[in-house]
DNA sequence: CTGTTAGCGCTTTCAT
DNA sequence: ATGAAAGCGCTAACAG
């Protein structure tokens, strides 16, 4: 910025060193057909100057943006905030900007969220559904556009999109099985709205383990809330008030899984002797609560990774107009002394 | 989008509606004096065209992009997404877009982010410090451009930048007081890069209390590492092997503190009455671990509130050139079990 | 209340 | 290897 205090454009060094505008772009850009001692001179000046590239200018004329959109319920919850980080290590690696919005769980923001990112012409869009979202249609715009839209965790099928997630059915019946084998008979499920993948398909694997081993499903042992901490807390007392008692709990996440556990554990229930329990997203909490809490491993910071990449892939190798592909990424259940009791 | 694949422009609809693309543009901002029918008649024709505004056009025009900058360490710790949250919330409410980087707690990439942050000509930056930050001049230019600056938590010092932090040397000193008043009197602390304030100064509330208590300085008893769980695991070693055994920990953050804690007690010291512990942060961590942790509280989301609502009404009130003012948070000592003796 | 016009700063043909 | 010129889409005087 010039002591007037207007920006220094490619003008004002065009100027200064009688060339033109045309030749100070291609120097800056690093063009191929232009003079090395021009090129060295310009960005020499430039930087006397003061110079700074003006994106807007040349995003309006290039017609993109060089930044990709982000929408997620939350900021701030240990999964949401590692996949940020994956995500916005790899498109800062590649040059691109991030546009991070929150939806907070609602559908209301998350389409006025989507219409910001029209505005400002993201490349790209990488979100994670709201918890009461029940149509996408808010999306369809950027699929006309041709803009890439990745869905990641909080999936759903929506035209070509690539969904990035894990076999949240087959996670939870693992866990749910690994319940039955340490001799669990009746389980609760601690869900969230069923609306949302991640909460459907691992009910649905629960359900799945009860049937493959014979167990009757029980509907009075589900327990649907939204998974907060506050929410496992009163879980805790609905379970204490359940007769007979049940003698395992799997939890949708480990939030709500510690919570309700230290609430129990508090009542004087002896864990996992009388109530074995398992969690999901293995939260680094698992490890301090006592005992620790069985989970699912299943990072985020991986699978920002793997999305911006394959939304990297896309917007840079123009010709791999490769179908979309969807990736499930891997899994793994950890088994801890809060479910261990053999 | 219009199906031959380019963007609808006010000028498509001007022309459909045979008016001009300034009525248009002024229909579209609500401006006071456009018919109100024809205002309606715009919305409704943008609609249908499937019209979406081009915030590049408009910022280059208006030269400023409705964006803010926010640069952090890493965005992937409890504290810090929670600032994020804070600064999400109130910048999306007031229609501005968040810009976001990491720093990775290097100054080189905490510069190249500074770049790009001016090249997207912020109207504003909000900044805490990456670990090895040393000078700050990569933020001089934007004070040089009259857009705002404003550092939280880890602060330093620019001009008349405000500074957002807690009184870290009072919330020190007072949690060691409490130690002191607890009965110890060998006290290590762990800490991070003391270039940072808010480990010099929890340093020096530290040392301050000893002081005050007639307990002399001892250096060896302070450890310097960079305060991941995994180096709670490893200072926990090097307390171990002290002779005599230190009678209690404070360290600047909860969770070192946390897996200094647990090794110690795997190591079969008892808590609090060998050995106290205090953290810092009040990470939701504390009160699983057992003993719960004594800490200071410390909460993200209200920091990050308040500094986007500052940043927020600097951009908003262009009269209130108010002097740059500084706010110092709330903080308060929360003692749990990890430290109570008597 | 509405239209005309001149850019904002950059990129990119098309020339030379 | 460099320049001239047009235009990306929007806004804000200014004029009426």
């Amino acid at each position: 910025m010039a002591d007037n205090g207007k920006d220094i454009t490619i003008y004002d060094i065009a100027k200064k060193l009688d060339i033109s505008a045309a030749t100070v772009s291609r120097g800056l850009q690093d063009h191929p057909r232009v003079n090395k001692n021009t090129k060295k001179l310009i960005r020499k000046t430039a930087e006397e100057m003061g110079y700074h590239f003006n994106s807007f200018a040349s995003n309006l004329r290039k017609k993109k943006s060089k930044v990709i959109g982000v929408i997620v319920p939350r900021l701030n919850s240990n999964f949401m905030s590692d996949v940020i980080a994956g995500i916005e290590k790899v498109v800062n690696n590649a040059n691109y900007g991030l546009f991070i919005s929150q939806s907070l769980e609602t559908m209301q923001r998350e389409i006025s969220n989507a219409d910001a990112m029209l505005n400002n012409r993201v490349e790209g869009l990488l979100v994670s559904l709201a918890y009461n979202t029940t149509d996408v249609d808010h999306f369809r715009e950027f699929i006309r556009r041709k803009t890439p839209v990745i869905f990641f965790d909080r999936v759903t099928e929506l035209e070509n999109c690539p969904l990035i997630h894990i076999d949240n059915f087959k996670a939870a019946y693992e866990i749910t099985l690994h319940l039955i084998d340490q001799g669990c008979k009746r389980i609760v499920h601690i869900t969230g709205n069923l609306l949302r993948n991640v909460y459907k398909d691992r009910f649905d694997g629960y359900k799945k383990a009860l049937e493959d081993r014979g167990i009757p499903f029980d509907d009075s042992l589900v327990i649907v809330n939204d998974l907060s901490a506050a929410a496992g807390t009163v879980a805790a007392q609905q379970i204490l008030q359940m007769t007979p008692l049940p003698d395992g709990v799997f939890s949708s996440n480990d939030i709500c899984a510690i919570a309700c556990m230290l609430a129990v554990k508090q009542a004087g229930i002896k864990i996992p002797q009388q109530l074995a329990f398992a969690g999901f997203n293995n939260d680094p909490t698992c490890c301090v609560v006592e005992p620790n809490l069985t989970t699912v491993n299943y990072k985020g910071y991986e699978m920002g990774e793997v999305a911006a990449k394959m939304m990297i892939n896309y917007l840079t190798d123009k010709d791999s107009v490769q179908p979309a592909h969807s990736v499930i990424l891997r899994s793994e259940l950890l088994v801890r002394e809060s479910s261990l009791r053999k």
